[in-house]
RNA sequence: GGCCCGAUGGCGGAGUGGUGACGCAGAGGACUGCAAAUCCUUGCACCCGAGUUCGAUUCUCGGUCGGGCCUCCA
């Protein structure tokens, strides 16, 4: 099979993936490793499915290398301290906000949403990273990184140890920016070297107490939410690492200062991960998706509405990831259908199936699939060859299912373990319960074969009036009509 | 002000120097008491101008429009 090409951000060209840990050829005890890091969200608020299509592209980057073959580790940080509200030094914790909002403890807040964000996770089929990093928990290593780096690399301030930008070599590279010119918004700190010199520890302010605080050579304070990163990052996998994931906005400002630390640290043409890759972003009509405008769509309002989760998945894995992906209702219900078809497809049983040498035809399919994939995930060109298969006529089910077993793996949609059923999802506002319809069928049902269409009709048209779909001649007999 | 992207059919969205995927929607057909669902078939597009080329949607330049980032953001 042919080798994987990935985009990388730093060099903004497509790149072989070499792992930084090959293993030892022949070695079933020593196999290729990828270690893969994520940013993961801020546990402070609900994420919306546009910060969920990070995942669901980082979790599809780890189901190729897992099908490429190699050992992957992967790790998703939950930063559950040191995000910033608006200013880059002088604006409120986000934690420490919503907590304030709510009356709860921040620790409450952080748990609360790291489970609904994690319940997100699995709707969308996005496996289990090997470590789920929990920022709290790396605060004395946190220190110990900056401590490591202060001397060389670090200034302090009022407001907390600043590091100074100019002492490694290129920065800002990954964002192809010019930092020293220009006349940012940004508001400037008093005695701050260069305008992108950023906090890696951020003071309490004298006679200020926050819930989330910690004891360190600077004061007491909390880290800057860049210094997270590079310190989970190489502790979990060493550094460096092969790949470094996030979303767009962070090739910007957080990545650029995350090399930064990571070439303070390891010596200034080290930037930690060998390859940074972002995922595009889900835009509205009106433009980028946001918390605080608009409709907050959470994978929960899908759910609600009688889509599937997946049906989400399958609309992201239709665009490639670096492109702007246009979220609609009726992209979803759109996606939603392709995913009830492909369903529906590969449980089609078939009336004669082929005979004759078919290898030829499977390793086509394997194929073109593998050549689209491994060309920096190209998933809809994937799903097109997917879809053949599951469709593929003159063959069986079971010679369908060793093929697709594989690609299924790969896109996680679920479609060889859904039965039709599973994917009629009852929206949350439908006012006629599952029992009733199945009474109602039944009754017209009896109609029909009384040839009384007057009253047959009567109750499908209730029914329809009810928001529910009647299909005669299907097995599945009725679905839910969804509102797009 | 600086930096950077994008512009493909009704919608979404791949891709390509020479026959423009795929999905949804639409149309026609099969099936049905009629519908729906399903299956089959099918119409429809590469922002504008110039250049390079035998040939450009694809490359180059200019323009227009749209978007992102420069502050937290997937």
């Amino acid at each position: 099979m042919t080798e994987l090409r990935l985009f990388n951000s730093l060099t903004r060209q497509l790149e072989v993936f070499e792992p930084v840990h090959p293993g030892t050829e022949g070695d079933p005890n020593d196999p290729p490793e990828a270690r893969v890091y994520s940013c993961g969200p801020t546990v402070y608020n609900y994420p919306h499915i546009g910060n969920m299509r990070a995942y669901v592209f980082a979790d599809t980057l780890g189901r190729v290398l897992s099908y490429k073959g190699y050992k992957l580790t992967h790790v998703i940080n939950i930063t559950d301290v040191g995000h910033l509200t608006d200013d880059a030094d002088a604006g409120e914790d986000k934690m420490e906000k919503m907590a304030a909002e709510k009356a709860q403890s921040i620790w409450d807040i952080a748990r609360h949403y790291t489970e609904a964000y994690w319940a997100d996770v699995k709707a969308l089929n996005i496996r289990q990273p090997a470590h789920w990093s929990i920022a709290t928990d790396y605060v004395p290593a946190m220190i110990a990184f900056a401590e490591s780096i202060a001397d060389k690399h670090c200034y302090e301030l009022d407001g907390g140890l600043y590091f100074d930008t100019s002492t490694v070599a290129n920065y800002g590279a990954l964002a192809r920016s010019k930092t020293e010119d220009g006349e940012g918004r940004i508001e400037e700190v008093e005695g701050k070297r260069h305008a992108a010199d950023f906090a890696i520890w951020r003071k309490t302010p004298a006679g200020e107490t926050r819930q989330m605080e910690w004891d360190s050579p600077w004061g007491k304070g909390a880290p800057g939410w860049h210094l997270e990163c590079s310190v989970m990052s190489e502790a979990l996998l060493g550094l460096p690492f092969d790949i470094h994931t996030g979303g767009i906005d962070h090739r910007e400002i957080h990545h650029p200062n995350e090399i930064a630390q990571n070439q303070a640290r390891c010596g200034s043409d080290h930037s930690g991960a060998r390859i940074w890759m972002h995922n595009n972003f889900l835009i509205e009509r009106s433009g980028k998706m946001s918390k605080s405008s608009g409709e907050f769509l959470r994978v929960q309002l899908l759910i609600d509405k009688g889509f599937h989760p997946l049906a989400y998945r399958l609309m992201c894995l239709q665009a490639h990831y670096r492109s702007e992906l246009e979220f609609s209702w009726e992209g979803l219900q759109a996606a939603f259908v392709r995913l009830k078809r492909m369903v529906m497809a590969f449980t089609a049983t078939e009336i004669a199936p082929g005979t004759g040498d078919i290898s030829e035809r499977e390793a086509e399919y394997r194929r073109r699939f593998d050549e689209a994939v491994v060309d920096d995930l190209n998933t809809p060109k994937a799903l097109t060859v997917f879809e053949e298969v599951l469709s593929a006529p003159g063959l069986g089910p079971n010679w369908k299912r060793s093929i697709a077993e594989q690609m299924e793996a790969v896109l996680g949609l679920g479609v060889l373990s859904f039965e039709r059923a599973d994917l009629r999802i009852r929206p949350k506002a439908a006012v006629i319960a599952e029992a009733e319809i199945e009474t109602a069928l039944a009754a017209r049902k009896e109609a029909r074969a009384a040839k009384d269409f007057a009253k047959s009709d009567a109750i499908r048209d209730d029914l329809i009036a009810k928001g529910v779909e009647v299909m005669d001649g299907d097995p599945l007999g009725w679905d839910w009509k969804l509102d797009v």
